[in-house]
DNA sequence: GTGCACTTCTTAATCGTTTTCGTATTATCA
DNA sequence: TGATAATACGAAAACGATTAAGAAGTGCAC
């Protein structure tokens, strides 16, 4: 590694007039500038990031607090885009992305603070996890800059999906279809169930629907088996919805089996719709009808919030980014 | 964030002796150490990986170089499968994981290898890239030690998943059903290809089969509109295969849309089969018979390589690693 | 009592930067 | 001409750790 003394010494200055060309301060004459900048680039030369961390106590490099409850963070295609988005983003802005250590098994581990602290993450973003986690709890409490994907903490600033317009217009798409009775099983508790589910009722009210409690049902995000379960349930009740709402993509093709394997078709005898527009969904008959969530604009505002938290501490608000979705119409809803 | 001095003071012994009885050096005396560590640990002291890095010259830091052509890394299943297995291993070893910055339109970026340096990378895993980029070729011949996964270098570890034993399995099992024609839709340009195909040959002449050469057709991994037009093809033919081969599971997906279309069924009028075992493929009907790859070791063993060669250089070979996959039985391959 | 070996701890240099403060040189002006 | 200001650079400390080398203190043999 060539270091600022090697670039020193190749140019007879000492390595505090080399710092200083290098990061362009003013007390350092034009030509003596040009000649350091021109023998670092032909020397190869580039920072230690440790060294220069330990200086300036900025790392440029970004914490990612990215786990799951059943360990399947990374291999959900909703969490996956919004990562990959994200670590474009960051990427363009001169930041890297780190995981933050989620192994729970190591002796002497440390908490999720105290390894951003051992790292010295400039910031940090946090995705999927279990936000009653007093270990998230203590590192969203603490001084360094956090956004939160999906989930609103009262100090910190948070991206959400816009959940409640989703559901909204999802459900509006359905009536305008024909549709008057309309199932929905929903997720498990958490932040973006209860708001989604909220708005589902809140819209059917308005559009002055029916909704007997038996069309309420619960199954675990991604659980194809629970959904297929709650589906069948759904058939066997004497007034069947037309229509049936998922917790996620994932989950409505378990849906879809059930309906099938009572020889019932999709979308002409029962209709589903999704949430997520997970890519394969368009790619498979039939083509999920889904509230597709803008993965690409919640991974690169989450990272561009987080870099002016770091770079604007003052200047940058607290605040709640909402980001829409869109109906993504397949063929899985009928009209009716 | 509390330092060894703050220990040392607290301690009223020197820095020194704080690192050394925190590293377990054997120049302490028993009742210092426990001391000191007994301080350490409730001024909640964690030590600053910055400053060690600086001066051991590690990291405890792994680089993941882990892009795509078409940009689909992350929100690939079969990576990102792979890659979430490699993160909970090297974790549980002490590891963290940076992605190695892959943004080409920086102004000023770093080479693959200058980030490596930058950030004092302890070693580097490499999925899913090109092979054949000059950087890629630059850090694997740098003496960062290197893993691959899925591509053979002469002068790194690889860890491969075995897609000549996994291809001829599947063929081995197709042609159990009773199949006879089996065409082959097979991937671009890639070692990965090569290996499958010849694998396909090889053992297409073992059983004695014969397949035309309007069996073996082509399309992108992925690409399901692709797989779509070829699947096309092959149903026009006047002797049409009976069961089809795909790059993937994915691309699949879209064959099975061009059979249907016609009018046919999978697997009654046309049986296919994939590739990888991505996670939707076991819930969606047909049930995809596919080669399903051990993501999990591929990952796992892919931490376990670079660590060994970080920690052991001397007593480490520079070996492939073959990992096996094996048959998913579903139900889109039927016995005739 | 002296010498020697152990054990246990300290001193001080070092890693590659950044940054404050000081200094030498030149320019400006009364 | 001499004082002052502006410009361009250097010396050195500091960030938080590691580590080689050295220095006390203790115990033991003779």
């Amino acid at each position: 590694m060539v270091s600022m003394k090697d670039i020193s010494v190749a140019c007879g200055v000492s390595v505090a007039t080399v710092s200083k060309a290098l990061n362009d301060h003013e007390d350092i004459g034009a030509e003596t500038k040009r000649r350091i900048r021109e023998v670092a680039k032909q020397m190869g030369y580039f920072p230690n990031s440790a060294a220069k961390a330990l200086k300036t106590n900025r790392t440029q490099n970004l914490g990612v607090l990215f786990e799951d409850d059943d360990h399947s963070g990374l291999t959900h295609d909703y969490f996956a885009c919004v990562l990959d988005s994200l670590k474009s983003a960051a990427e363009e802005r001169g930041y890297d992305i780190t995981f933050i250590n989620s192994c729970r098994t190591r002796p002497n581990r440390m908490s999720y603070l105290e390894h951003c602290r051992y790292r010295g993450f400039d910031g940090v973003v946090i995705v999927c996890v279990n936000f009653r986690d007093p270990e998230v709890l203590e590192l969203v409490n603490s001084d360094i800059p956090t956004v939160t994907i999906d989930h609103l903490f009262n100090n910190t600033c948070a991206i959400m999906s816009d959940n409640v317009k989703g559901m909204r217009d999802l459900l509006h798409y359905i009536y305008d279809m024909g549709h008057r009775r309309i199932a929905y099983i929903h997720g498990v508790e958490s932040s973006v169930t209860q708001r989604r589910l909220a708005s589902f009722y809140k819209t059917v009210a308005e559009l002055g629907l029916d909704v007997p409690d038996e069309y309420i049902r619960q199954a675990a995000y991604r659980d194809t088996k629970g959904a297929y379960a709650e589906t069948e349930k759904l058939l066997d009740l004497k007034k069947r919805p037309t229509c049936i709402l998922y917790p996620d993509d994932f989950a409505c093709y378990g849906g879809i089996n059930a309906i099938r394997e009572r020889g019932l078709r999709v979308p002409e005898d029962i209709s589903v719709a999704g949430f997520d527009g997970i890519r394969i969904a368009r790619h498979i008959e039939p083509k999920l009808t889904t509230l597709r969530q803008d993965t690409y604009q919640l991974g690169r505002k989450a990272a561009e919030k987080v870099i002016s938290l770091i770079e604007q501490p003052k200047t940058t608000l607290i605040e709640q980014i909402v980001v829409e979705g869109e109906v993504y119409v397949g063929n899985s809803v009928a009209k009716i």
